[in-house]
DNA sequence: TTGTACGCGTTATCAA
DNA sequence: TTGATAACGCGTACAA
């Protein structure tokens, strides 16, 4: 195969100026309508497509964005990458896709990398840490946007989540209302905003209903690995065990799931448990769960807007905090006491 | 922000010429060690990288390699984009990330905006359309390797899948073992490779068994939408229903099994059932499910080794086909008849 | 072993 | 309305 055409070629075959060619490309800039067509033909005749490299090398900017999630084992980020992917596609942008696997060292090579410039924007859920190099690229221009999860030193940049604060408040009075006393919450680790959030959120309910708050019940869990099985089975060894549980940590809810399965406690009979967030599979689960649903397609939605008018400085600097509201989903997994 | 230094800043500041800084940054040519650690203080301190567009635009090939996946929805594909990009990392590869829905005309799409020469290579889950833009990346020296499913015509592309053959055909012998002779598969469309596979697998262990091939228990679905139950629900109702199903499309089995617990058909003991293919949430589905699972890591490890080794045009030009042993899991869905 | 100068493909400036 | 030409940042012959 010969070597592709180049925008040289085209205005050769045109008869026209390299810059002609650009011009009716880019729309910038006057072109008479005969040279219009010539050009469109010759375009057409060799297949020419503008390298993206020479393009962004030219103007200093790239229409990628760099898409930092930490596992797409986890539904939750993947159909968030789903659609973020979509929504980049409808507005000609491209995905460029790293994970964090949740370790800062990982996150800090793929800052590094992304910190080249050859991105345009970024979307991402922080693990916590390289707040330096989070910084950095905003401090190079390149528009970053938070989703899912913050990190609270840096109030600059923008974040989408949801309401982390209601809709654990929500789950916790679903299971008061339901006559527990004795909840148990496991959240993220407590380093990470939907960590703290969450726990607020439980907080919030319980002391709307003067139920006082036993630290025993209230447990982080690292988003990796195993150990939320290990923490719900102490609380339920505890001499007062609880009769409802949030699991407010998305990536143990399976964890804690099989757990609960093979140490052979019923649901809801034995335990009422309502876990962030819905995925498809929830609901084959016997019982179906009763769950906090995130609007994925919200979060991608204005995640890839608020980047993509950053990236045309359509937006005034202040910092943007999108919040969206979560769905609850009351199905067989929680019962009266 | 001041604009980030350039390789001439750090020629500058090491008080040497381009060539040097350049020669050191790639391992390529002599340096005099003194001023290897001159340039490498200079780098540090003006915490300079390289900008990826202008090395590309330089050596004509770009070191990012594009992933084109059906869906990021389903979990096969999310843990296979997870672990693509694991191994994409530790060669220092970036992954472009795009997705097909299935749907041929943004497969297109997805390829016209990749052929433009940014990726080095690719990656992808064709849907069985766009044969000649397929074709046209591989002539433009643009390594392209087939991941889980191929195209039949396409011949000379690199392809990774599990056995697909002996996966169908064992699972179907797990079932002609237990003494069911009804068996009913649910393939993905006839115009995949996995979807034909599947039922050429199925139908080789039916005749060695002696069992006849019956037209109404071997149906097609499409990967997306919901029909999958209804096909099933068909089968169900014929006057001798099967006792035994295969789920041979891994894009339905969450939809049939959902249509199989709301027609209250009790598993194992109304109808058995093995599924393609294993995910995490399997197994929290009562039953358990028998499933054959698919070796994710390593259909990612060969897939990135292949295209890094054909980007560095490590390997002779004969097409390889790699195909890698599926596991077959016998869970608790399916039972003696 | 080092440095100069040019090419990569595109956009932008500015004079015609 | 058009066309030369200078960036953009890096790699690399080629000359020294």
């Amino acid at each position: 195969m010969r070597k592709a055409a180049t925008i040289r070629d085209v205005a050769a075959r045109a008869g026209v100026s390299v810059s002609v060619v650009s011009r009716v490309l880019n729309g910038t800039g006057p072109v008479a309508p005969a040279k219009r067509v010539q050009v469109l033909d010759a375009i057409e005749a060799l297949a020419f497509r503008p390298r993206a490299a020479a393009r962004q090398l030219s103007q200093g900017h790239s229409d990628t964005i760099g898409l930092l999630l930490a596992d797409l084992t986890n539904p939750f980020f993947a159909r968030l990458a789903d659609r973020v992917v979509a929504e980049a596609r409808s507005r000609d942008l491209q995905i460029l896709l790293m994970t964090t696997q949740e370790d800062p060292h990982l996150e800090g090579q793929a800052l590094d990398t992304l910190l080249d410039r050859s991105v345009g924007g970024m979307i991402g859920t922080p693990t916590g840490h390289n707040v330096e190099r989070w910084e950095k690229l905003s401090a190079l221009d390149i528009p970053v946007v938070f989703v899912d999860r913050s990190i609270a030193e840096l109030d600059q940049v923008d974040v989408v989540s949801i309401e982390n604060i209601d809709s654990a408040a929500t789950a916790t009075r679903h299971l008061l209302d339901r006559g527990h006393t004795r909840i148990g919450i496991i959240s993220g680790p407590l380093d990470t905003t939907t960590g703290v959030e969450r726990v607020q959120g439980y907080e919030q309910a319980l002391r709307e209903r003067g139920v006082a708050r036993d630290d025993r019940l209230v447990r982080p869990a690292p988003f990796r690995g195993d150990h939320g099985a290990d923490v719900v089975a102490q609380m339920l060894a505890l001499p007062e065990p609880p009769t409802g549980l949030v699991v407010a940590n998305t990536a143990q809810v399976r964890v804690v799931l099989r757990m609960l399965s093979q140490a052979r406690v019923e649901i809801p009979d034995d335990l009422s448990v309502v876990v962030f967030d819905d995925n498809p599979w929830t609901e084959l689960i016997r019982p179906p769960l009763t769950a906090v649903r995130q609007p994925i397609d919200m979060l991608a939605l204005h995640s890839v807007e608020l980047v993509h008018a950053r990236m045309r400085q359509k937006l005034p600097p202040a910092p943007r905090r999108v919040r969206v509201p979560a769905e609850f989903l009351e199905r067989a997994s929680t019962a009266r006491r």
